[in-house]
DNA sequence: CGCGGCTGCACAATCGATCGTGCGAGCGTA
DNA sequence: TACGCTCGCACGATCGATTGTGCAGCCGCG
């Protein structure tokens, strides 16, 4: 049950555990070691089933060989995508892609990192952070390469999907679902879910009230109902705008698809005149939202390019907390 | 940028480094270290910001601390809910919980587990796998516990959902969906998606017929299509199914999500009166299918039962393959 | 006074790899 | 012959922790 080491492998070849060392880790070149003595060395290591151990090489070297990716959950397609291409990418990088999730909660994610950063990651991404400046500093302590996804921080890197852009570009498409309905929905075109204090969420706000306002003319700001991601709260929300039928909303832009969920819990109560010609937008994408009662637009964010950009950040070492926008797309309904 | 070690420890607080490790371990009572020295230490390696160098550790005691999942993917309910409750379980039993997906693919699930095992990994949980056996092998050559999930193996202990009896329950929820409908689905009940080679698949369709045909009185191996779960496939299926609208379906129980989504893109085509009082089932859960145009029935696997069982029969150190069943449970339409 | 036993800690080996350095053999050249 | 150079490899330190063992000092007891 013992694994073999290149102990073992220097024993059975008659060469020294260095010789055996170099001949598999591909520095044999380099310690001039013959062409065939690496040959007969690397068959012996085949036929036992020789795998380095990665935590000896690892402690050596102090590095691991391990790429790490912090997220709050799987359960959510924007995540759970992420989690998809960085493993894709880090393996083309020949790194070992380690996620782990964190459910928002700022002491889990700072244990983690820790944890992470006593396994000699060699890199970290933190996406989504409840406090990524706390995670950063940890990683500037360990002297780690850290980027945040995202959600910016100020002490690391950062790559986030250009939500300002995003939202409008949601809003224009809203507006242009029906024709001529430009007027129509003066002050019924709502903002619903998320939280002004994070980040994203004031962006995608934003681009909102922009379009909204070169609409309309204008946008009150009880247009923007933004009390978290609850589905419930969101669900009690929905309820309020639909209670006055006269001054019931036009259209609502639903902030991620897990408030979403709440909205629809709500709307699939109404009378089906009611929500006929409702216009849905939800900024986020969800495959199964294609096919709803309503015809829904939805952002999806390009996760294979902030990943991509994430890595080319680490490894172009620039060190500087600059953030890097990358632009979402729409998805039309059908 | 240096990373403290126990040996600065040692010069810091004037004890040795053994002392030091001790003190910082826990071990400290067993190697009769004095209290008070125990508490001078602690607090140094606090001020200084000290974390073990948890692959030195590893290494030391051939164990990682690191428990590891292989799963097919993340943008899935059944698995993302798999992995956080991977994550949650692990965490209690003061393991750091590592997530790998290797996209159903037999060699890059071999590779990730050689790699975990390289890593010391203290347990491995293979979720759904291509090859259950090829990696348990591995892991008996390593020593290491590991326990098979969602898809059992013939080499290790294998936790999964009763697909027999989830399909059963799922087909009799359907038939009794609409009041008095046993006689009006005889022959017009369908199975759809999955592959009848794949383990899993082949539990459900023998619960769906043994159902079907306790209620109906028969069931034709033309109530069966299972031609693998991709969407587009899928939808071509349903579509043939209604091409004769004097013979079309009358209830789909569809195969996991993925194939529901191609059998949606379809439904949605067809004029509402046709589909109206379609039963639809789903064999999975995602919240947004409440929300679709038509009711459906849905069976939701017991994740955290699946995860919880398997970390008894890890513990428990049951070697022997053996298959324990956890029990689903519907989620009815509203 | 002598001896055993306990307390409190230090020493040094160890895990399995990497890597700086040393060294003998063989060869070419002056 | 003597010298230098390259080739091919071995030796041993090292990474940072854990852990088996040894050993002073002190106390109590006969």
């Amino acid at each position: 049950m013992k694994k073999t080491t290149i102990y073992d492998l220097a024993q059975l070849s008659g060469a020294s555990a260095s010789t055996v060392s170099a001949a598999l880790n591909g520095t044999w070149r380099a310690r001039r070691i013959k062409e065939s003595t690496v040959r007969e060395i690397q068959s012996i290591a085949a036929r036992e089933g020789y795998r380095a151990n990665l935590q000896a090489r690892g402690l050596r070297q102090s590095r691991s060989g391990l790429a790490g990716l912090i997220m709050p959950m799987y359960n959510n397609r924007f995540f759970a995508s992420l989690a998809e291409s960085f493993e894709v990418e880090a393996r083309q990088r020949g790194l070992c892609p380690i996620t782990v999730t964190t459910h928002r909660d700022p002491e889990e994610e700072q244990r983690t990192a820790e944890t992470l950063i006593s396994y000699a990651v060699d890199s970290l991404f933190v996406a989504g952070a409840a406090e990524p400046d706390a995670v950063s500093r940890l990683c500037a302590k360990a002297g780690l390469r850290q980027v945040n996804l995202d959600l910016p921080g100020t002490l690391a890197a950062s790559v986030i999907s250009d939500n300002f852009a995003g939202a409008a570009a949601l809003t224009e498409a809203m507006f242009a679902a029906r024709p001529g309905s430009g007027a129509r929905l003066k002050g019924r075109i709502y903002f619903l879910g998320g939280r002004e204090t994070d980040f994203a969420t004031r962006e995608r706000i934003a681009g909102f009230r922009e379009v909204v306002t070169a609409r309309t003319g204008s946008c009150g700001s009880d247009q923007v109902v933004a009390t978290g991601y609850d589905p419930e709260i969101v669900a009690r929300e929905v309820q309020v705008l639909f209670r006055d039928p006269e001054a019931a909303p036009r259209a609502l832009l639903v902030n991620s698809t897990i408030a979403f969920e709440g909205g629809l819990s709500f709307l699939g109560t109404l009378p089906p005149p009611t929500v006929e010609d409702l216009v849905l937008g939800c900024y986020d994408y969800d495959p199964f939202v294609r096919y709803l009662r309503f015809p829904v637009v939805m952002v999806r964010q390009d996760v294979g390019g902030l990943i991509r950009e994430a890595f080319r950040l680490l490894t172009s070492g620039a060190t500087s907390p600059k953030t890097v926008r990358v632009t979402p797309s729409l998805v039309m309904p059908d």
